[in-house]
DNA sequence: TGATAATGTTAGCAGCGTAAACATAGTATA
DNA sequence: TATACTATGTTTACGCTGCTAACATTATCA
């Protein structure tokens, strides 16, 4: 075995993805990332500073991905329509934060300062911009305050569905709020059809 | 002093609270906990079985909080309408989100497994019911299927605001999300009436 | 009164992020 | 080509963490 690895911070990163989605970011440890890629628990501090600047390359690849997922979901064959290119995202949204849950977790947790890494701000931008450009094609002339207002409006609808699918609350405890998911989740594409009148 | 201490449960807890919307879940230790209430650290073991049903009690009393906050907001005596009780629950909601931030981090937290701690569950249904009762109330005679989405969507919308409006983005770095964010931020009761339509 | 349970403390384990000191390999320059 | 320098790896160690085990003190009740 070479002492030099050759490629090590991207195995390194590689490999903090592949923990992140299978632990989570919460049970994460530097160590266990270097033990991944077969090196000695400190190695990593010669390609980044801490931890955290690790995790905002896992959650800025996390970005990418999910721009992606929505770039070609909106760009599909049969999707020509601005309401279909809109309802294909918000599926691919959906879709990316229950597949990649933990890692959609990192994306946004509060434990990486995003304004500290800019490459990482660029790549959530990026996501947005996808957003904002399929909402402008769907009202055409409309104002930047309303379109503002629509972008954000359905960013948080995502984001808040994420997390409550997310939850799988015990049925049989909490009634109320399993029923109204259920429903949600049986009809997924009337109900953000429905967000387009919102 | 006093080897025995008389009350060290409900103490633990509400320094748990205190440093938890001080520091945040993430930097919040057993220890720091047990400082706080002038004992060993592990004292708390004789009272809660892991770390982790601590964070669930503190959670807990945030959802009674919210509750408490949300049904206060709808009963004012300016209050009447149905419309005006949704208002101020939203209102009401986008606040307690703000203002505990960090106690909203926890509450909504993956780290605590609601289903382990079934008072949690109750305390988070109890929230949810309230929503329930003033929208049951704002739309008279819907059916429970239209209910449950209307439920979903506007819990939904408020979690995901709180998440948004958090982000504190950098308005130079990140122009388009945080316009919007303004947008919203200035006209939040506008926002929730179009809500209504949705 | 004396056993027992409840509730506190002390000591210690393994795992964590990280810094410092050291080892090795690749690269630039003389 | 020899030598210095830099990049990148390892070893060791520190203080913090959640948690367990063993022990000390107090309260409760037969």
């Amino acid at each position: 075995m070479k002492y030099h690895h050759g490629n090590l911070k991207e195995e390194l990163i590689s490999s903090a993805c592949k923990i992140c989605e299978a632990d989570g970011h919460d049970n994460m440890s530097l160590r266990s990332i270097a033990k991944e890629a077969n090196v000695s628990q400190t190695a990593p501090y010669r390609h980044f500073k801490t931890k955290e600047s690790l995790l905002a390359e896992v959650s800025t690849r996390g970005f990418e991905d999910l721009t992606d997922k929505i770039k070609s979901a909106s760009s599909k064959e049969n999707v020509e329509s601005a309401k279909d290119r809109f309802l294909e995202m918000g599926l691919a949204y959906l879709e990316f934060g229950l597949e990649k849950r933990k890692t959609y977790d990192l994306m946004h947790s509060p434990i990486i300062d995003k304004v500290e890494f800019p490459e990482l701000l660029d790549a959530a931008q990026g996501a947005f911009d996808e957003l904002v450009q399929i909402l402008k094609e769907l009202y055409p002339g409309i104002s930047e305050d309303a379109l503002g207002q629509k972008c954000i409006k359905f960013w948080a609808l995502m984001h808040g569905l994420v997390g409550l699918l997310d939850m799988k609350i015990d049925p049989d405890i909490d009634s109320n709020a399993s029923d109204a998911m259920s429903v949600v989740k049986k009809d997924f594409r009337s109900f953000l059809v429905e967000s387009l009148e919102f």
